[in-house]
DNA sequence: TTTTTTTTTGAAAGCCTTTTCATATATGCT
DNA sequence: AGCATATATGAAAAGGCTTTCAAAAAAAAA
């Protein structure tokens, strides 16, 4: 049977297809009896509106983008499941763009309006802050609502919800000084970028506090790179602590210092940043710090919803909290 | 300014709008000159077709709707990685769906069908059988082309793309006993699903083989939950050797074999499926059946749009190599 | 009752494209 | 040049819905 359309069911209900539509959309406009029998039809029909003539008709498609980069990330697939949670809760559907090295941004961006999303998600994290305006330019050219979640762009009044990434490096770092460790390395991306860039802010402001040495180390974010390159790491650093930004890199770290004879945590303390399923699953379990990830993407969801209605929101740069789940690989 | 419309264009280059949707989408049917006329004003306007009123007009969307469960798995995140890289090269927008334990996947089905995707990649492993077939018959009665990528669906003509599981859990188990291993367990899901159920048939047929005892040990997916069945594990259970259904299951496995004091692979043999970055990250690394997981998406996708094309497909069930990885988890 | 007000309904326009069909123009051939 | 054929364009319908405006019906007030 073809799809049932606004028509069929008028007509299976003797009313106009006005009357129809107000059922779906302002049901208290509609006297009851006849409501009554509208629905009464459509569940019989299962007719279904198209969402395609609506969004059409009434310039709102009920899409949101999300724009993304690296969507394999452990923590950007995390948070897409706070998104698409929140998403659902308010029936908006959920379109995924994916931006790569080689695409050129601007484009992409006039694509995604052209795909007339109600409101946009931004999760890219690793965009240049120019590139971070003049896309949120472009967005707002078109009254399109925009939420970055996770990137903080700065000196800006973008509504924007993430955690505090300089408080937090700051934070676990001063837990390593007050267990007295001297040689304190921040394991860091060779790639620079907003976030990481934070993350070492707190860090140096934490050791320099100390009056210890700043000791960065960039490495790749592959653990068949890093791992090479932690291997001969061992052979001239003075080390006894080391912060991973990303668990996964402190996880690896972590291994190769153990195969180079290291007690973790009497001769290293090892923590990452994230907490994420690998803090759990490494010998000895790691200390993190624990972003809610999940939570960032259902909250910026949340605020998106708000912001597509036009609600009056008093807060559009939310910060939410992090804290530090200790486990062996600290004391 | 307000966005460009087809009506703007038109004016602006002196040409109906019949023929700037035809500059657009069938050019070779446009005098060169015109075309170049009108090439140059969508430019200047900065002219970008709704993708709403084109789905509407022409009753394709170009976008193709992705169900999957949970999103934040590991593999789900790495196929979509495969999928939204094809989908970019043959210019289809992804949706995604995601459905949960208690949304009523039959009413959700039809709710796709009223988004008017053009295609459906199923990713969802973890639904009962009568359940994939209702749904696909739902999709069949819409004319809506439909992949199961990474899904098993048993005793049907279903276009699908995937591994043969059951060869995999065979030819791992295989290693292990030419490895001279004879308590092998099999570390599964407690809840069931046909893709893990396949891995347990490869399992169960090698070991029977070997006129050795099948051994299955379920737990969760969970690490906080199933590390605790572990070492309750230990206290009784004669092993020399075990395959994680999953990577995470194993690697959780092995560190508590490691805390009971086991050697591996000394002691015990340790092996995973899917060889995810967990594998890479443990210690010692892990053996792990190796699946191209962003192939499957990949191809999954590509067999979409010939479906989609409506192109003559010789072979609509693929099924990609996969190989073992062996690490020191195992001799 | 009759009149006024409110509620309920329908007709028709509009959203922005694609696509069909007919017309106009250009090209090729004799 | 004259006709047939091929190519290029435009007018108008269609796609399925929302929304405005006006009319009809019902309820309230007189």
């Amino acid at each position: 049977m073809a799809q049932a359309t606004i028509y069929s069911v008028a007509l299976a209900a003797g009313v106009s297809l006005a009357t129809v539509s107000r059922v779906l959309n302002n049901p208290e406009k509609v006297k009851k009896s006849t409501r009554e029998r509208v629905l009464k039809v459509i569940n019989e029909l299962g007719y279904r509106p198209n969402v395609i003539a609506r969004g059409l008709a009434s310039r709102k498609t009920t899409n949101v983008g999300v724009v993304v980069s690296d969507i394999t990330r452990a923590s950007v697939a995390e948070m897409l499941g706070g998104i698409s949670d929140i998403a659902n809760n308010y029936q908006y559907s959920i379109k995924i763009f994916v931006i790569r090295e080689e695409t050129d941004i601007i484009d992409t961006t006039h694509k995604i309006v052209s795909e007339q999303v109600d409101g946009i998600l931004f999760l890219n994290d690793e965009l240049a802050e120019q590139k971070v305006q003049d896309v949120k330019n472009i967005f707002d050219q078109n009254n399109i609502p925009v939420v970055f979640a996770n990137v903080i762009a700065s000196n800006d009044e973008s509504p924007q919800v993430s955690i505090d990434y300089e408080k937090a490096g700051y934070e676990l770092t001063k837990t390593l000084i007050d267990d007295n460790r001297k040689n304190i390395f921040l394991l860091s991306t060779a790639r620079k970028y907003k976030v990481n860039d934070l993350k070492e802010a707190g860090y140096t402001k934490a050791i320099k506090e100390a009056g210890l040495p700043v000791k960065i180390f960039r490495t790749s974010g592959d653990t068949d790179i890093n791992s090479q390159h932690f291997s001969s790491f061992f052979k001239d650093k003075i080390v006894d602590a080391a912060i991973g930004v990303r668990d996964s890199i402190a996880v690896s770290f972590m291994n190769i210092a153990i195969k180079n004879g290291r007690k973790i945590p009497e001769n290293i303390a090892v923590a990452g940043f994230q907490n994420t399923k690998y803090a759990l699953l490494s010998r000895p379990l790691m200390t993190s710090l624990d972003i809610p990830v999940y939570d960032i993407g259902a909250v910026s969801m949340r605020l998106l919803t708000k912001l597509m209605n036009k609600e009056n929101v008093e807060n559009i740069q939310i910060s939410l909290p992090h804290f530090i789940v200790k486990r062996e690989s600290t004391r």
